[in-house]
DNA sequence: GCATGAATAGAACGATCGTTCTATTCTGCG
DNA sequence: CGCAGAATAGAACGATCGTTCTATTCATGC
């Protein structure tokens, strides 16, 4: 939501943002404080807090940046395969990668978590990315309905509720049980699912 | 892990967990503190901590509660259907309804969350109670194949880990988008899954 | 190069945190 | 009833929290 227009301190923005989003992975968006991101940036609180004005605004910024790191990260690259079941299963494929790549949890999982009963900003803004994330789902379903690929009975937003149940769990088993295991388990998952709704 | 033996303390001990254990269903096991669960109670900060000695402790001690409670809610009662799809389907049930029926988030779910990369005491009884949890939901499928209802090639873990997915899916879009939208896709999802592997 | 405004630092605020210590109140056994 | 020990209160600790205020440093257009 912050463009990189130019500006000395936009960039130390873009910065701080990048620090706090690793610590948000670690400990959570409640566990981020601004003097914790303040001391790894090197800088003062009150020069970090200049930036944004409160901690939620923070918060925000940083969640901002997760959505569009896994839009980069996820569904950009999988507009390059054809639509249908190439680019349906190229999105589970990366969405897993996401999950399981990098160290700490995913950040929209912990918004999510943290704030589906604690109203606010914060709390509407995951609900508008987890909405979009859904729809789009539904709509690389709904590509692969139209080429045939799957039945013409398929109800996408149920598929895509079972799909993300698949990346969920195998969330939660990665961090909790390991990683190979929670992979391969969510691979033969969507294997299932999907064959059960081929045309 | 605490019997109420007998003793005064032990009851307030109790009833402490017990305001806790809402508190955590709220804010998370991080925003539970020993000053706001004092004041809830109406008890002192130092009262409070007496009966446990640390706050670590008194997480444990609501996680503790929070699994027996899952345990009586959800397991116990299921074990009076027969074995096999019966059991195994009201325990399906009976945890959808564990997850939808009270405020607040799953305690279970916030800990994994929360912990699942934060070495430690909590992390390592997250992971005791979430494998016990997998090992009973496999057990109660094997069940179902021994009984002939679920086909003999069925993975027990590969089953359990999709349908903890599902529960995980209907638990967080319950929290975001609606309750009754979540329950009715999980319930297609459920009947989906145990369809697939029928004998 | 100098003035102007942005960027940052530093100190201080009230509040809350977990924890410790010392007293006081309460409970239950003899 | 009386006494020992459990149960609780109260005050204080150092630390950290988000935020505000005032300076000071920096970058930059003229």
């Amino acid at each position: 939501m912050q463009a990189a227009t130019a500006g000395k301190g936009a960039i130390t923005r873009d910065s701080i943002i990048d620090r706090a989003y690793w610590i948000v992975r670690r400990e959570g968006f409640e566990g981020l404080s601004i003097g914790t991101v303040a001391t790894s940036v090197g800088m003062s609180k009150s020069g970090v807090f200049a930036h944004f004005g409160s901690r939620e605004e923070l918060q925000l910024a940083v969640l901002d940046s997760a959505a569009q790191r896994f839009a980069e990260q996820v569904f950009l690259p999988a507009l390059r395969e054809r639509r249908g079941l190439p680019r349906l299963e190229a999105i589970g494929r990366r969405w897993m990668d996401w999950l399981l790549s990098e160290q700490g949890g995913c950040p929209m999982v912990s918004a999510a978590i943290e704030y589906d009963d604690r109203p606010g900003v914060i709390r509407e803004r995951v609900i508008f990315y987890q909405t979009r994330l859904r729809a789009e789902l539904a709509r690389a379903i709904e590509m692969a309905v139209e080429t045939g690929e799957l039945g013409k009975d398929t109800d996408s937003m149920q598929l895509a509720f079972e799909l993300f149940g698949i990346e969920l769990a195998m969330h939660h088993d990665s961090r909790l049980f390991g990683f190979e295991e929670a992979r391969s388990h969510a691979r033969r998952a969507l294997e299932r699912l999907i064959a059960s709704c081929r045309a």
